[in-house]
DNA sequence: GCCATTCTTGACCGTTCGGTCAGACTTCTT
DNA sequence: AAGAAGTCTGACCGAACGGTCAAGAATGGC
């Protein structure tokens, strides 16, 4: 959650906008692990260090502390299909946005459930957000990746239902990182466990649209994954 | 929910088994779309027909309710993976499983919202079948994905991430429906959605795993996919 | 230094929550 | 027929909920 004005540092809209986002960050933890509904004030406010009152001054009701943390998420989402574009590399392009989505899954879990909670409930606070621009970039992220088919640069693919698999795949180490620690019995995912999954992810994205691995492009904070130990055999 | 006891048609136990299955039911559908957290007992009784004191004479409490639910989608999870067995061929064993999972979410979209919710949250009332029955069942069929590979009939690939995407690919036709309709610009999602989502997993799963579409073995009820109109071109 | 604005907070309010219970009603057994 | 066992439900309860408010504390402009 970025500040982008640049108010005087320790000035009354400074610390103003400070306390705003440490309130968001709480709270995005705490509506991640309860939900919406199973998240009370009184506990946002025992987790943010702050009495109830505070955060009815500054956000008004729940419901508009709610809003307001989906609108700092949404921010982020829409930004990470930047890499499809239709000059680039099909296999790099799709490489660069899987690597990017993983690394949200594992950076910002909370921001991830969040969204997730909300779409599995009926989205009733993002309708307007699903149904438009998250609709258009689909609709324009299908026409790169239509337009790679039909020049014969990968396997005939529905491009919708490519990116509805590769937002499942990603974002199921944030969602569902619980069932996937009991899986693999770990207290918490591991960076290797994270690993893992983008090795797995890339080739059945990769190989499923007909594309052979190229030399990546880079992404911010992707090395490790990219120097992974050699895949193990015989696991589980 | 099938009963397997076989009392008396009309009977006082035949009648408390329908009632059981008839609030189960509804419950299913209640906590999918509000969660555990956001049903109240009130809710629950009002739309299966019920004053909220019967409910609590059936079950005793809500928690009570909601673990019986649970237990009621865990006995369907399990058995999803008979397809995957050592002598079988992998690309019809994982085809059956896949389409196995994609009828489910069609089938039962509240059971899998239910199933998503409770894990998503931290899965209080399922770590001891996560890392139990669950982790079991991951360890011996990673086993067979494994021999399957050790005996080159595919592709290396590491066994429990490939359940764990199938899994992913599969139940977000039910548990992100809400999100697919949006973007594809439908009030819900049509029988030739799924059918193009299966195509899709399957073409990743397959090609990712180095296997041909074979024969597909036949699947109770999966008629319908099978026949879907030959893919378009230019969608989106 | 002074006043206006902004911030902070404990105490409080009406509503809804999960859960209880007495007693009426129905169904089985003998 | 009659008692036992099981079923049903309106009325009620204490606790927790989201939200309000008045009054004190802190801050900035002049």
């Amino acid at each position: 959650m970025p500040q982008d004005t640049a108010d005087p540092v320790g000035g009354r809209a400074w610390q103003r906008r400070k306390r705003l986002d440490h309130i968001l960050a709480t709270a995005e933890r705490v509506f991640a692990e309860a939900g919406f509904e199973g998240a009370s004030m009184a506990e946002l406010a025992a987790a943010s260090g702050l009495p109830k009152a505070n955060l009815h001054y500054y956000f008004g009701t729940k419901e508009a502390l709610y809003t307001a943390l989906l609108d700092s998420i949404l921010d982020l989402w829409l930004s990470a299909t930047d890499s499809i574009r239709p000059e680039a590399d099909p296999a790099q392009a799709l490489e660069a946005y899987i690597r990017t989505k993983m690394l949200w899954s594992r950076s910002r879990p909370f921001a991830s459930k969040v969204f997730a909670n909300e779409v599995l409930h009926g989205a009733t606070h993002l309708r307007s957000y699903l149904a438009g621009p998250l609709r258009t970039l689909v609709q324009e992220k299908s026409r790169v990746v239509q337009g790679w088919i039909d020049a014969g640069r990968m396997q005939a693919i529905d491009p919708p239902h490519l990116f509805f698999a590769i937002w499942a795949m990603t974002q199921t180490y944030a969602d569902f990182s619980v069932q996937i620690g009991a899986v693999l019995n770990r207290p918490e995912l591991l960076p290797e466990d994270h690993a893992a999954g983008t090795d797995t992810i890339l080739q059945l994205v990769l190989r499923g649209c007909g594309l052979e691995p190229q030399e990546p492009l880079p992404v911010a904070e992707a090395g490790r994954a990219a120097v992974a130990p050699p895949r193990r055999r015989r696991r589980g």
